[in-house]
DNA sequence: GTCCTTAGATACGGTGACGTTTCTTAATGC
DNA sequence: GCATTAAGAAACGTCACCGTATCTAAGGAC
């Protein structure tokens, strides 16, 4: 809190209320969100973000929106497939944590009404999967490096699905040498097949 | 209630609590999992269950243990290593509401002091992955069906790993044309291949 | 039948979060 | 300077759940 102004208005304190937010969801869990954390987490009150977001759900989806959780995220392009799929593996490696803060919103939903549209939230969860592997795979094989092919989605999302799961069974990043394996001795070999 | 008889004592009320505490993780999760709902469940009182199990993290340990969680698995033997991968999706796949209990408690781990051991959950989400995929790929490279290789852990567990994934993603079961992508379109493929 | 254990019902006090109200006063625009 | 808005502090009533205490009486052993 600066010294020289004691109360926050309009953009700036939004900002700070969504920050305040979306680390709060990134720390505890959709279950444990509520209003008293964040605005403890914010330095203000309650009313203010009453005012703002009347239910639960409103500030989550606020803060995950502020979390960047719908950007979209640039195709990396470094000249070959395996580059490729590595630095897009490893940057969603990076920033798993806003995908485990997605994910504990999500399962709340078995067991709540959040108000959230699963199909909604899968969509994020799922962006940049079902796209970002038949992209790569199709630029390789422009470039001659792969056989052209009508690819199974189920093997254009091989390598993000295989990182999802281990975010969640381990709740930890993946060490380097998952990634690794996972392009190196699973997806490569299985896309630089020769299908009839 | 059995009209001729108004209390439960001994296994028969154990058997009972257990399954209602089964019933109420599965259906509301970790997080909202709670004396009273178990009790109402049960037709008891709380104290029936205090008695027995002092704290909520006890109570859940012995629903996941009475829900059969975990038990081991027979491991299939059909003759092939296609036929066995399929019976061991299809039957996880179909006991998929245990696990998803489990992740809600995994998870909750997050953000809460649950007691559990999180390796010791781990190893519970895992069993049946990390030995099962290898145990037939060794059975079918010594029936000669496959180059017999020392598998990458990772290649061993992808189909599971798989299931998994989609379980938490989708929260449904993985509809049979899945599983059978997973297995003739990802897995087969995979180990099939001559390795240098 | 008696005696003992404890199941089941009920009540209780405490706690934490929710959602709202009230009040003071900082911040902004004129 | 004044008027308006709303930020921030604090308090409040409600509710759900926890964990415990009390009581009645069912169930089982003898």
């Amino acid at each position: 809190m600066d010294l020289t102004k004691t109360r926050r208005r309009g953009a700036e304190l939004e900002s700070a209320l969504l920050d305040a937010a979306w680390a709060e969801l990134e720390d505890v869990g959709y279950p444990a969100f509520g209003y008293d954390g964040v605005a403890a987490r914010a330095g203000t009150s309650k009313p203010v973000l009453y005012r703002r977001w009347p239910a639960k759900v409103d500030l989550v989806l606020a803060a995950l929106q502020h979390g960047g959780l719908f950007d979209k995220r640039a195709l990396p392009d470094t000249g070959s497939l395996r580059g490729d799929i590595l630095t897009a593996l490893r940057d969603f490696n990076a920033a798993r944590s806003g995908f485990m803060a997605v994910i504990s919103v999500y399962l709340a939903g078995i067991h709540a009404d959040t108000g959230l549209s699963p199909a909604e939230l899968r969509d994020r969860l799922l962006a940049g999967s079902t796209n970002t592997g038949r992209k790569l795979l199709e630029r390789a094989a422009g470039r001659g490096e792969i056989p052209a092919r009508n690819w199974p989605s189920g093997i254009a999302t091989l390598p993000s699905d295989l990182v999802r799961h281990d975010l969640v069974m381990t709740l930890k990043p993946l060490p380097d040498a998952r990634i690794l394996e996972i392009v190196d001795d699973i997806w490569l070999p299985l896309v630089r097949l020769r299908h009839p």
